[in-house]
DNA sequence: AGCACGCCGACT
DNA sequence: GTCGGCGTGCTC
């Protein structure tokens, strides 16, 4: 067969959801229209064995392929009529692909919800919605004792006064079935925007600093600026997010709030439907698949104004992008920690420079990054110094527990607080960030430990399910009875976990209520929420928690704070570890108090003495984080110097280090003296869940040689030989070392 | 990442 | 004599 002429014909680029780094060429189908493609248009495409859904990224002339064209394949299906990502999502997408150096067609998939990365049709659902009847405006919800559930469904109608569609209340499903077949909800027409009543009347005033903050970024609205919002727990920054996303609302904007996993969503979403008058989307754990694509398609269309998600909403797109706020931006959980390990932060304020609109960060507890841009006059900072309403500051005060005798962990002084703020009908909360009973077991007669047989770290005991368990790859045993090596010594817990804490509590203080809020207590679903709500409501008398305990609930009876072991956080190899620390002291504290009840927080520690703790508690977090900006820049460390860490993991012994001593000498090749490499050293955990680990961490000056030297060796790593006996990953500004 | 092809041990 | 182990090679 002749050669058909291929030099006027056009093949499409497309990206395909494989970690490889390139796109790939392929043939229009037989008789697709020769105009109708578009990029960030949907296509299906024959790949390898198999059929997957991709993106198209380009058109271009057939005599541009760098393939040979005789193995090029057709595309099997065009999914979208209309682009689904517009060029700039395409562009903010690009520019992260190559900056995180993560395979292109991974990070295209990312911006999407599952539903359409497994080819569903992009179809926004217009559903029906929700309102109350004239019955169910007069009825009491305590009428329906029968079904706390459709009685606490009723009061969100009542109190919010406004309708909903089914996706805001897809988990109460049930409950909404009832209502509506009792007449006291109603199915009807989805509302359109009133423009005129975007927001509802609210009393609020704001204060001078909110009214500076809000004048400030209102300002900015319709071109790139990043402002940090810093203010502590109850100072009120959700009241300056409302008034700049009314006024983005003015301008028929579109607003992204993104905010750090679940837990806090449900309450913000609350006090913005109360707020706002226009369409609102969630995005977030919470949602099914079906849920999600909605969302993304009302934003994505322009049906909702505001979208309320977590990190993986970040890259919706938006008809009318107008703002971005991150909210607790030095929240871990805004760094995504596998495969394309990108920064929901960073990427933020690259999409809102792309564009051109602003974004607003907020924190009680601002990342030391972005205090650092601060003084770089790249962000502008916005502070809220006074708590809003009357509320004082709380009290801070570290308890030196060297030499003094402690019962599980708790020293005589603390029990004495704890005995008087409970005297006073007041609440206390402990913390301790280590779940279970104790963290190893050890045998007094011979020193056996309950090591996890595949990882370097004990077992720890789990006490009423009596099991062991490593928290590191979940192995499980039952707890031995006797000595598994010499049969005979006695089985002891050694150390301190929030179970065992919860035991010596219950024997403390008899008869008072005791909440234990980790992982282990809120696996069930919604017991979390069931245990919240019986600490507002008073029925607590006793918190005791771990990290769970440090994001975001406010408990405004609590007055007593105290943290049981603030050591373990003062030393550590990773050199994030006091700014985590810091954060954290603050956070926990922001707990505690309101009003006339002024809070104390409770340190118990045997570093009294410690220049993390005392600047944190004499001169405040803004001081802690000048001191430690000032140790990292005489060190060289972030944010003074940019860094890229590669892990890796096998279940062979040598082949990590073997691969990364290859990687050492192409990094040797490529020569750039500008960028220091260290290592490759054992992770601090060597062995985890079987996998012997090492890493090698890439840290330079400027950005720009450490990016230049990683463009250069990566193509070359991918094909070492070594390469293949291991798993590895690049982590671009990592912020965990470990 | 999938998913094939491709050469060496315990089983009908 | 086969079924299947996971080494390595490719995907437009």
């Amino acid at each position: 067969m002749a050669k058909c002429d291929t030099s006027a014909k056009l093949i499409w680029q497309i990206a395909i959801p494989v970690p490889l780094e390139r796109l790939f060429d392929y043939w229009p189908p037989e008789h697709y229209p020769l105009n109708s493609i578009q990029p960030g248009m949907r296509v299906t495409v024959p790949f390898g064995k198999s059929h997957k859904v991709g993106v198209v990224m380009r058109v271009m002339k057939a005599s541009d392929s760098s393939v040979d064209l005789n193995r090029l394949k057709h595309v099997a299906q065009v999914l979208d009529t209309e682009p689904l990502l517009s060029t700039k999502d395409l562009q903010l997408l690009h520019w992260a692909s190559r900056y995180y150096h993560h395979a292109i067609g991974e990070v295209i998939a990312t911006a999407f919800p599952v539903a359409l990365r497994q080819g569903k049709p992009a179809v926004l659902q217009r559903e029906n919605c929700y309102g109350l009847t004239k019955l169910g405006r007069n009825t009491e919800p305590a009428q329906l004792k029968r079904a706390p559930k459709q009685q606490a469904l009723l009061a969100v109608f009542q109190n919010s006064q406004q309708t909903f569609e089914l996706a805001d209340i897809a988990e109460h499903k049930a409950a909404l079935k009832s209502l509506l077949e009792k007449g006291l909800l109603i199915e009807q027409p989805r509302q359109t925007v009133d423009t005129d009543r975007l927001e509802k009347p609210v009393g609020l005033v704001a204060n001078p600093e909110q009214l500076h903050a809000i004048d400030s970024v209102i300002s900015s609205l319709h071109r790139f600026s990043v402002s940090l919002l810093q203010g502590v727990t109850g100072s009120g920054k959700t009241e300056v997010y409302m008034q700049v996303i009314s006024e983005a609302l003015q301008y028929n904007l579109q607003v992204l709030v993104l905010l750090p996993e679940i837990t806090l969503t449900p309450q913000l979403e609350q006090r913005f439907r109360q707020r706002f008058n226009v369409p609102m989307v969630c995005f977030h754990s919470k949602f099914n698949d079906s849920q999600r694509l909605h969302a993304w398609l009302s934003l994505q269309q322009g049906s909702a104004s505001i979208m309320l998600g977590t990190r993986s909403a970040l890259f919706t797109p938006m008809q009318r992008p107008g703002l971005i706020i991150l909210d607790e931006e030095h929240d871990s959980s805004f760094k995504q920690q596998e495969g394309f390990r990108f920064s929901a932060r960073d990427v933020a304020i690259a999409r809102a420079k792309m564009l051109n609109i602003p974004v607003l960060l907020g924190s009680a507890t601002p990342s030391l990054e972005s205090l650092f841009n601060v003084t770089r006059q790249r962000y502008q900072l916005l502070e809220l110094s006074s708590r809003a309403g009357n509320a004082i500051e709380p009290v801070f005060q570290i308890l030196d527990i060297r030499n003094k005798p402690l019962q599980d962990g708790l020293s005589e002084p603390l029990i004495t607080e704890i005995q008087t703020t409970l005297a006073r009908g007041q609440q206390a909360l402990l913390f301790l960030n280590r779940r279970g009973y104790a963290p190893v077991q050890i045998c007094h007669g011979c020193g056996w430990v309950s090591r996890c047989g595949r990882c370097d770290a004990n077992m720890v005991i789990h006490a009423s399910e009596r099991r062991l368990r490593c928290h590191h790859c979940g192995a499980e045993q039952s707890l031995p009875k006797q000595c598994p090596a010499c049969k005979t010594g006695e089985l002891q817990p050694l150390g301190l976990g929030t179970e065992r804490i919860e035991q010596t509590l219950t024997v403390l203080f008899p008869g008072k209520n005791l909440i234990r809020l980790d992982r282990d207590t809120t696996q069930r679903k919604g017991a979390l929420e069931a245990y919240l709500e019986q600490i507002n409501s008073g029925h607590a008398d006793i918190i005791l928690g771990t990290q769970m305990l440090a994001k975001g609930h406010h408990f405004p009876d609590v007055t007593l704070v105290a943290i049981l072991d603030v050591d373990s956080g003062l030393f550590s190899v990773d050199f994030h570890a006091g700014e985590k620390l810091a954060q954290m002291i603050v956070q926990v504290a922001g707990r505690a108090g309101r009003a006339n009840n002024r809070g104390r927080v409770v340190l118990q520690t045997r570093q009294p003495q410690h220049p993390l703790l005392t600047t944190l508690i004499d001169k405040g977090y803004r001081a802690f984080a000048e001191s430690a900006l000032q140790e990292r820049k005489l060190a060289g460390l972030p944010p003074y110097s940019h860094q890229a860490l590669l892990r890796t993991h096998a279940s062979d012994a040598q082949a990590p280090q073997a691969f990364l001593q290859a990687v050492c000498q192409l990094l040797q090749q490529n020569k750039n003296d500008k960028t220091l490499v260290l290592g490759p050293v054992s992770a601090p955990m060597a062995r985890r869940a079987g996998q012997f680990r090492f890493q090698l961490l890439l840290q330079s000056a400027h950005r720009k040689d450490l990016h230049h030297l990683l463009d250069l060796v990566l193509p070359q790593v991918v094909k070492l030989k070594e390469a293949k006996k291991v798993r590895w990953s690049l982590d671009i500004d990592p912020v965990d070392l470990y």
